[in-house]
DNA sequence: CGTGAAAACCCCTGGCA
DNA sequence: TGCCAGGGGTTTTCACG
């Protein structure tokens, strides 16, 4: 883990990759007022030291048929690890995202479905699977998400 | 709303940019076993029809000093609407995404903050605003995504 | 909707302040 | 760390099947 120096200029840098994450350096380099050489030498660094993860292309999931969203709040047994708890739930295709919880509550876990049907029928098997003792499920109307 | 049509091509090329996003049309199209310009064609037109929706750089928050992340379920009173809910939650630049939910909840508003202390003014701002007449704050402990 | 080729642009490296 | 400069690769457009 080396000490992650990050500075208004690498700021900038990742605002404008956030917005457009296919913009070319010399392009990123004009707005932030370096050279394109330089510009590239902070990205390649932050992707180094893992600042940056990667980068991945947003999608209209409702236009590929998969239009229902949802959030599943899972207790487990007392006897689930953490590791196990992800594992079950991830195992599942549509499910998105797992976030595992301080509190009464375990896991949040994120679905994408192609309607009401496949909807119930994944939850049925998050039930099944492991140790899961209860379930809470929200459908998700609307989102917003920063820029 | 133009007709969709998404083909098994498009699905590959969707799969690579999902990948990295950063890719060049030359190296996705040998991927998938096309020119680099019916490539660049494919990608242009599922921008154009709102499949793709953009492209973004993913970062490892915890090194640029943002390690806390929370979900907030949030009650609104009976006379707060939709756009109302999201644009006062939406407000907090410490709030990530606002999910609009059907059911007892109104909405679960994803944060991100620097420590428990920003976690409970992030909080106290949420429920200062607007009708909120509820909350319950869910901490993240660990995270899984999907590739 | 596909290809292939040409011109323009960008990337990327190396050398230096 | 930053800039400049060059050769090589990519993007982008075009005419055409």
């Amino acid at each position: 883990m080396p000490e992650t120096e990050v500075d208004d200029l690498d700021h900038a840098i990742l605002r404008l990759l956030h917005e457009d994450a296919r913009r070319t350096y010399a392009d990123m380099a004009e707005r932030v007022g370096l050279s394109t050489a330089a510009t590239k030498r902070r990205v390649d660094r932050m992707r180094e030291s893992g600042v940056i993860t990667g980068f991945t292309v947003q999608v209209d999931h409702a236009r590929l048929g998969w239009p229902v969203e949802a959030f599943s709040e899972i207790r487990y047994a007392g006897t689930a690890s953490v590791s196990e708890i992800v594992d079950s739930a991830s195992r599942q295709p549509e499910v998105q995202a797992v976030y595992t919880l301080a509190g009464d509550l375990d896991a949040l876990v994120q679905v994408r479905v192609r309607d009401l049907a496949h909807l119930q029928e994944v939850i049925d098997r998050l039930r099944r699977n492991g140790t899961v003792t209860g379930t809470r499920t929200l459908m998700v109307l609307g989102r917003w998400t920063r820029t």
